[in-house]
RNA sequence: CGGGAGGUAGUUCAGCUCGGUAGAAUACCUGGUUUGGGACCAGGGGGUCGCAGGUUCGAAUCCUGUCCUCCCGACCA
């Protein structure tokens, strides 16, 4: 085990923060509530913001930007998005300082440069692009409108972790128009299958899809469907949400457009998105004590390699091989690192890469050289083969195939062992507490229910999902008969 | 935002009760020996003790305020 972190057994909070600022991907920061994502850690978004946007891109979307301030009067122009997220806003008020006359070297807050209205720092873009669309729309020629942007968002939040929940984090959210509710659904679901493509194909992470009740729901949507993951802890996690907003921004921002009949209609409207919350997602999926796991096609770092040398001389010798390497498996786009930095001995440089998560290292002496071998360790199993260097680039390509499966079929036998059904309250209360992960149930479908359920259980309901089969039942808390289970977790 | 814990060398922490020249390990630098699972020897550099006030002849230590972090809770798409 890792000297560096704590365990998962001995406290699961703890091995994450430890992990993620271990395997520097992240650090705290002077500014309350607000990370500093590290080199490493904006590879991995890169690599999975690169993957998502041609998803995006391949859909049909095209990427824009719009301004971080939102004005007061347009964010509070639809009622209950803007009620959804007054509490955890960022307003700015002024627009200058200047020098403290009473303090030397210190800055005040103007107070001759207050704004005339109140800026609110973006909790998410509707607002402010539906009082933009207003201007791009008016013939149904003009529609759909499908645009997605890149961006960082600020919701004040009293309580943070790293990735998973940040006062400021960076996102995508896709905010789309169309001429008919039926287009907009379907662009809805369309982007809910992009998202769990994304998780279960590259994350690796097996996630269920869904709608959320009306408690759960983003404000301001008509239904928000979401793909929720399971973690390593049993605790539920939102991956990603995709909101059918029906006609409510239309209607707050006066958008319409002329449809063939030359009549006017309000616009159907859907918004997206994903955040650097899937890092926290991939990293409570898949690692382990000694560090991270990464599946293979979001690794920075796909394979690295250790020489292991006695003097300058077999130095030498092996830096030519491993270069040689090096070349043949960049030539087939797999990511490497030739690590020969003499700083650290071979033994570091194993755990080193083990806690950043890299799926292979290949280890590579005189005695290899000889033998005309390498040895290959997988990270995911910490199995160790000694294999011939022909055909190595082969050999690697189909293993960090494997690995990326692997790790698939481990996070989704785990799950498959945590979605447990339940018929009475005890079962119910019992599973939460001893098994954990989603509890399958029936549930009458009031929020009060709901309400109470999560007052004294803490459980939530994640969503009801999708394709659900049709089933009497009785709620579990209530009795009141039910058609469906839904899905019962404590989630982050 | 409530309760608890904490902030001292790059990092992890000791010192604080009972005020009196700033410590360890590790990391770093130099040289040497090493290198198949977190090397060893010798020498060396590095901290306005989170920040701001106060008490005192003297503050890392006592007092007040403030900022930041962690844990638990409340809140939260």
């Amino acid at each position: 085990m890792s000297k560096e972190i704590t365990s998962r057994e001995v406290d699961y909070s703890q091995w994450y923060n430890d992990l993620v600022l271990k395997a520097g991907l992240a650090d705290y920061s002077a500014v309350r509530g607000c990370m500093v994502i590290k080199p490493y850690g904006y590879a991995l978004w890169e690599n999975m913001r690169d993957i998502l946007d041609k998803m995006f891109k391949d859909t049909g979307h095209v990427n824009a930007y719009f301004p971080i301030f939102i004005p007061k009067s347009l964010f509070e122009a639809e009622e209950k998005n803007a009620e959804g997220f007054a509490k955890e806003c960022a307003v700015v008020t002024h627009y200058r300082l200047k020098a403290d006359p009473n303090n030397k070297g210190k800055l005040i807050v103007d107070p001759e440069a207050k704004l005339e209205e109140e800026l609110v720092v973006r909790p998410t873009s509707e607002a402010i692009i539906w009082n933009t669309y207003k201007t791009w729309i008016q013939s149904y020629r003009d529609l759909p409108i499908l645009v997605n942007q890149w961006a960082n968002v600020v919701r004040w939040e009293m309580r943070t972790r790293l990735f998973l929940r940040t006062a400021e984090f960076l996102w995508q959210e896709g905010h789309t128009a169309h001429a008919t509710k039926e287009e907009a659904v379907e662009e809805t679901t369309r982007m809910l299958e992009v998202y769990a493509d994304f998780a279960e194909n590259y994350m690796a992470m097996p996630v269920v899809k869904g709608v959320k009740t009306a408690n759960e729901r983003f404000a301001g949507a008509e239904d928000t469907y979401c793909i929720e993951a399971l973690m390593q802890d049993g605790k539920a996690l939102q991956a990603g949400t995709s909101h059918f907003l029906g006609q409510n921004f239309a209607k707050a921002f006066d958008v319409t457009y002329v449809n063939k009949e030359n009549k006017s209609e309000y616009v159907w409207a859907t918004s997206w998105g994903v955040s650097t919350r899937l890092i926290g997602a991939l990293v409570m999926a898949h690692s382990d004590d000694d560090g991270l796991v990464l599946p293979p096609k979001l690794a920075p770092i796909q394979i690295v390699i250790v020489p292991i040398y006695k003097g300058e001389e077999s130095k030498i010798l092996i830096d030519g091989k491993a270069n040689i390497i090096v070349q043949n498996l960049k030539q087939k786009g797999i990511r490497v690192k030739y690590d020969n930095a003499d700083n650290a001995r071979p033994g570091w440089k194993f755990a080193e890469y083990e806690m950043k998560g890299v799926p292979l290292r290949i280890a590579i002496g005189a005695r290899d050289i000889e033998n005309n071998v390498v040895e290959l360790a997988r990270r995911d199993t910490k199995e160790k083969t000694t294999v011939p260097l022909d055909g190595l680039e082969e050999r690697v390509q189909l293993l960090l195939e494997e690995i990326q499966s692997a790790i698939f079929n481990k996070a989704n036998q785990y799950r498959a062992e945590h979605i447990t059904e339940v018929n009475t309250w005890d079962e119910f209360t019992k599973t939460l507490d001893e098994t954990g992960g989603f509890v399958s149930a029936h549930w009458d479908g009031t929020s009060e229910t709901e309400e109470s359920i999560k007052t004294q259980t803490k459980a939530t309901i994640r969503c009801i999902p999708l394709n659900n089969k049709e089933e009497e039942g009785f709620c579990i808390l209530s009795g009141n008969p039910s058609k469906e289970r839904v899905l019962f977790a404590r989630a982050y």
